[in-house]
DNA sequence: GACATTGTACCAAACGATCGGTTTGCTGCG
DNA sequence: CGCAGCAAACCGATCGTTTGGTACAATGTC
């Protein structure tokens, strides 16, 4: 069996448990593999398969969001699209984010810049179909920001409440709420 | 020295590695405490130590927002007041939440209910403010619960991006997004 | 076709280190 | 003395990792 069919294994193992939560015994049941065949595949042991799940990631950024972004499309439908599949990666605000539980205990300071590029391309993406629909720059990466505080707090809060329906509340007024148009000065104060 | 002493340190250990990344071996070294003195002050161990913390966060809530949140002051001045604290605990964005990292690996398990119920009175408080100030009571806890994921995303974030004014930034605005009037059927499509 | 060679997938067993947790024995002080 | 308080050694368990090997299919050589 190649690598790659274990990696989905992996990453529900990591963005359960976390990196220290995560050890070899229960990657090894689940998996089914031995803990030497575990180093067959991942010769860096555990951070070899945490990049492993990283660069998966990276793939699923990819295709469901910096491409998904970028193509045909009015920009609400894109937006759209994009809170469909990230209703479907957290499985309805039920499971925890990685990268946020990478940013945790150890695992911060092994993985800390991958992660921040996972982030950073994710807000550039959001803020260039703003852009494109005739938002100022920065108030475009603001709301990008925005966006991803949304969806991290809400997988936080819906998990730490078992109320998934908070997640899903939030992720679906997300398009709308991007797009709306400024009022005033933004509640000038 | 009374053990009350040592529940900050134990505080900052645990919100910065998690419950599985803090080692006793490193709560021994920050501590300067062998391990039997921990398990003199500390007779249950680990689960004891966080129990201690949650105590102490719980008295931090009551006194830092839930009491706050009910006294006197325009709800304004007391949601500027209770933001004020958060910015204070969580260092200005720099430093991680306990709630959300303890709800993550093999703390998880343990302390899900009584980080639920944290949170929960949290939500309320600032849920009453709301109705005080005349609005509906589902609005208010909506907007309530949207004031932590607030929090809890723009900490998550602003940690990964290391960038805390994006933290502060959301805090800052915080009072002024809750109290901003009903506009049409909030956003409806 | 017969046979050695290579490469891949896998694993049982054990490694040293460290884990959370416990016990022992000594210290300083009222 | 009595006893609270703690350093240090120790416990079994588990950690991540490594060694040494088996089973088997593919490839090369005669």
């Amino acid at each position: 069996m190649p690598k790659e069919d274990y990696v989905p294994t992996l990453f529900s193992l990591f963005r359960q448990y976390g990196y220290d939560g995560t050890t070899l015994s229960k990657i090894s049941a689940a998996t089914g593999l031995g803990k030497a065949s575990l180093y067959h595949h991942f010769p860096g042991g555990k951070e070899d398969m945490v990049a492993s799940v990283l660069d998966h990631s990276d793939c699923w950024l990819q295709a469901n969001v910096l491409h998904l972004l970028a193509g045909e499309g009015s920009p609400q439908a894109r937006l759209q699209k994009m809170c469909e599949h990230i209703h479907e990666l957290y499985a309805g605000g039920t499971q925890p984010c990685l990268t946020a539980i990478l940013a945790m205990g150890t695992g911060r300071d092994l993985f800390h810049d991958k992660v921040k590029g996972l982030l950073e391309s994710w807000i550039g993406a959001i803020a260039n179909v703003l852009v494109e629909s005739g938002f100022d720059k920065d108030l475009a990466i603001k709301r990008g920001q925005d966006a991803l505080i949304s969806i991290q707090g809400a997988l936080i809060v819906a998990q730490n409440l078992d109320n998934a329906s908070l997640f899903q509340r939030t992720i679906q007024q997300l398009p709308q709420v991007l797009l709306h148009p400024e009022e005033g000065s933004e509640h000038k104060q």
